[in-house]
RNA sequence: GGCCCCUUCAUCUAAUGGUUAGGAUACGGCCCUUUCAAGGCCGCGAUAUGGGUUCGAAUCCCAUAGGGGUCACCA
C-alpha cells in the first residue's frame, strides 16, 4: 500500500521565492578508498561557496561504511588536500561541531534504529537472498534482455512468520526500502527542476547491509537530515539513484534538502574522469607543482563563469558573483593544457619572496620520494599527448628536484639570500613549480656532463665556440660585480662588442658560454645569471669549459 | 539494451527573441629578443540535424542524431 506522495516543494519555486539568502549548509561526503580526488575537490568548493555565499556552514562527513574498499590513510590526505585547497570545513572529524559525530562508521546505531523504524512503518523489509541468488537473477536478466533489471522482490512478500524462522535459523539478511509500484515519484534538482521517473521501473534498494552496516542511500538520509543540511551538492552520476533517495525522505516524513546535481568532469574523450585517461589524485596536482588557489580558480570555470569574461579571479572575487543556479550541466572536460597556462599566471603574480617560499616546500615535499618518480613504461601513461608527456617530464622533473633537495638545501640554510635573486630569472619560464627543475639546478651545481659537441651550433663552430669562451673569460675577468647595473652593462656591450669583432651575432657567440656557465642551451638570461653566481664561480665554470675544450 | 541527463569554436565558456555570435586556452603567424620563456599584435575556429512557433530563433516547442551517466550488500 503506497499513500498519496505529501506535495514536495516545487524546485523552481523554491528558487525564485528563496534566493540564497537563507544560511545554508552543505555537506561533501568523500568516503575514505583511495586518494583524495578531484571531484571530491570540485563539489567542495561550490559546498564552501553555497555556504560562505549565505553566511552558512560546510560539512565534512566521512563516508566510511565500505569495510571492504576502506584505506586507513585516506581520510587524513582527504582533509589534508581540502585544507591545501583552501575549502576547509566547518564541521568534520577533526574539527568537530554541533551535529557529530562525523564519520559514518562512528553512527551505525543512527541507522539501525532508522531501518528499524522503517522496518516497523511497513517501508521496508528484510531481505534474506544470498548473494548468489542475486548473481543468478541478474545473469537471467541479462541473458533474458529483460526490461526490469535488479531485485526481483522476492522477500517483499514474506510472512511475519517466514521472517523470524529465516532469523532464527540465523540467515543473513539486509533491510530493502519497499518502492512504489504504481505511479510516478518525482524528484527536484535545482538546475533541471522537476523530474519524473516510473515507479515500477525502481527497485528496492538496500538500506543496511548484512554486516549492519548502512549503505550510501540510508546513511545519506539519515546523516543529512541529522545535520540540518539545506542543500545537497553532488555529482551528477547520482541522479539515478534520487528516486531512491526522495522516496525515502518520505517514507521517514521528512522534507528533502535542496537537490543540485553537477556535472561530472569529463576526460578528453568525454567519459566520466579516471585515474587511467587523467590525473584525478589532488595529491598528483601538488606534487606536479600545482597552486592550490590556480586548481580551485580553475575547477571554479568548470561550469561557472564570472560576468565580465574574468578567468583568474579570487576566491573573494568569485563568490561575488557565484550563484548555484548560473552553473552550467554540461559535463566539462578538465583541460589540463589551460590548467597549466592558468597556474604560469598564478606563478608569475607572485611576489618573488612569496614564489621563493613555495618554491623551498615544494622541493621539501620531494626529498627523498626518487623512487616514486621513477620513468614509467609507455603502456602505463595516459593516451593523450599532452597528459603523457607531461607526466613523463613531472617524473624526471621531481627527480631532478629531489636529488638536488640536499645540496639546494645546505646552501640555502648557509645563505638564505641565495634564493631570491634567482626568482626573478626562471619565474617567466614556470607554468609549475615542478620546472624550476629545468632551470634551478645550474645555481647549484658547476658538475656538467656537457662534451664539446655541445658546444658547437649551427652558426657556431668548435673554433668560434673556443674563441668566444677566452673573449669572454677577459671579459669577465675585467668586470666588476660589486655593481650589479654597471657590470650587466659592461658585460652586455662588451660581448656585442667581441661577437662583431668575430663576426658573429650576438646569439651564437653567447652560446658556448651559456653551455659553459648553466651547461644547458637553454637557460635564464645569461649575464643575470653570471652575476647571480658571482665573478669567481663564473670564472670558474668558463675556465672548467676551456679545459674541456682544451682551447 | 531500459531509464535519466546533456548538446555554441578542438577545449572552458559569453550572449536569458533582434550581436559582424564575444572572451580565454590550444594551434598558426608576426613583433620584441641573448637561448628558452614571458609579453604585445594578428589569424584560424562554433550555434549537431530536421521540422515548427515568431516580423525575427543559438535562445521557445517537437522529432532525430550524438555524447554521457546509471542499472551492487561501492560510494
Amino acid at each position: 500500500m503506497h499513500n498519496a506522495p505529501p506535495p514536495l516543494r516545487d524546485a523552481a519555486a523554491f528558487r525564485n521565492h528563496q534566493p540564497m539568502t537563507k544560511p545554508a549548509r552543505t555537506r561533501v561526503g568523500p568516503s575514505p578508498t583511495g586518494d583524495p580526488h578531484v571531484g571530491t575537490a570540485y563539489m567542495s568548493l561550490f559546498d564552501r561557496a553555497v555556504a560562505d555565499k549565505t553566511g552558512g556552514k560546510f560539512v565534512l562527513r566521512i563516508e566510511d561504511t565500505d569495510r571492504n574498499r576502506y584505506v586507513a590513510d585516506s581520510e587524513k590526505q582527504i582533509v589534508e588536500s581540502l585544507e591545501w585547497l583552501g575549502l576547509t570545513p566547518d564541521e568534520g572529524p577533526d574539527i568537530g561541531g554541533d551535529f557529530g559525530p562525523y564519520r559514518q562508521s562512528e553512527r551505525l546505531p543512527l541507522y539501525k534504529e532508522a531501518a528499524e523504524q522503517l522496518i516497523s512503518a511497513g517501508k521496508a523489509y528484510k531481505c534474506f537472498c544470498t548473494a548468489d541468488r542475486l548473481a543468478t537473477l541478474r545473469k537471467i536478466q541479462q541473458a533474458e534482455k529483460s526490461k526490469r533489471m535488479g531485485y526481483d522482490g522476492l522477500c517483499r512478500g514474506l510472512s511475519a512468520e517466514e521472517v523470524q524462522a529465516k532469523e532464527a535459523s540465523g540467515e543473513e539478511y539486509v533491510v530493502r526500502l519497499k518502492m512504489p509500484r504504481e505511479g510516478e515519484i518525482e524528484v527536484h534538482d535545482l538546475f533541471r527542476g522537476t523530474l519524473k521517473f516510473i515507479a515500477d521501473e525502481q527497485q528496492d534498494a538496500v538500506m543496511l547491509k548484512s554486516d549492519g552496516f548502512p549503505t550510501y542511500h540510508l546513511a545519506m538520509a539519515v546523516d543529512d537530515h541529522a545535520m540540518q543540511i539545506t542543500n545537497v551538492i553532488r555529482a551528477e552520476e547520482w541522479l539515478p539513484s534520487t528516486p531512491i533517495h526522495f522516496e525515502l525522505y518520505r517514507a521517514f516524513g521528512w522534507e528533502p534538502p535542496v537537490f543540485s546535481h553537477m556535472p561530472l568532469l569529463r576526460n578528453n574523450d568525454k567519459s566520466k574522469i579516471s585515474k587511467r585517461k587523467n590525473p584525478t589524485s589532488l595529491l598528483w596536482y601538488r606534487d606536479a607543482g600545482f597552486l592550490p588557489e590556480a586548481l580551485r580558480n580553475f575547477l571554479c570555470l568548470m561550469g561557472f563563469s564570472m560576468p565580465n569574461d574574468q578567468e583568474i579571479f579570487t576566491y573573494g572575487e568569485f563568490l561575488r558573483e557565484f550563484e548555484l543556479s548560473k552553473v552550467n550541466v554540461g559535463g566539462p572536460i578538465f583541460d589540463l593544457k589551460k590548467l597549466h597556462w592558468m597556474n604560469g599566471e598564478y606563478i608569475r603574480a607572485l611576489a618573488p619572496a612569496e614564489l621563493e617560499k613555495r618554491l623551498v616546500e615544494y622541493v621539501k615535499l620531494l626529498v627523498g620520494r626518487e623512487k616514486e618518480f621513477a620513468d614509467l613504461p609507455a603502456d602505463q601513461l595516459p593516451t593523450e599527448q599532452f597528459l603523457s608527456e607531461f607526466e613523463q617530464k613531472r617524473r624526471q622533473r621531481s627527480r631532478v628536484l629531489a636529488e638536488l633537495a640536499p645540496t639546494m638545501m645546505t646552501a640555502y640554510d648557509t645563505n638564505p639570500k641565495l634564493m631570491l635573486p634567482i626568482i626573478p630569472l626562471i619565474r617567466e619560464r614556470m607554468h609549475t613549480l615542478g620546472e624550476a627543475a629545468d632551470y634551478l639546478p645550474m645555481f647549484f651545481t658547476n658538475e656538467f656532463t656537457y662534451t664539446p659537441d655541445d658546444f658547437v651550433a649551427k652558426k657556431c663552430t668548435l673554433d668560434e665556440a673556443k674563441k668566444a669562451l677566452n673573449e669572454m673569460r677577459s671579459i669577465v675577468d675585467a668586470t666588476d660585480f660589486n655593481d650589479p647595473e654597471a657590470a650587466h652593462k659592461q658585460l652586455d656591450d662588451q660581448s656585442r662588442a667581441k661577437a662583431e669583432e668575430l663576426g658573429m651575432k650576438l646569439g651564437p657567440f653567447l652560446g658556448p658560454i651559456r653551455m659553459a656557465i648553466t651547461g644547458s642551451k637553454v637557460s635564464p638570461p645569461l649575464m643575470e645569471s653570471m652575476l647571480v653566481l658571482g665573478k669567481d664561480e663564473t670564472l670558474k665554470r668558463i675556465d672548467n669549459a676551456i679545459q674541456k675544450l682544451g682551447a
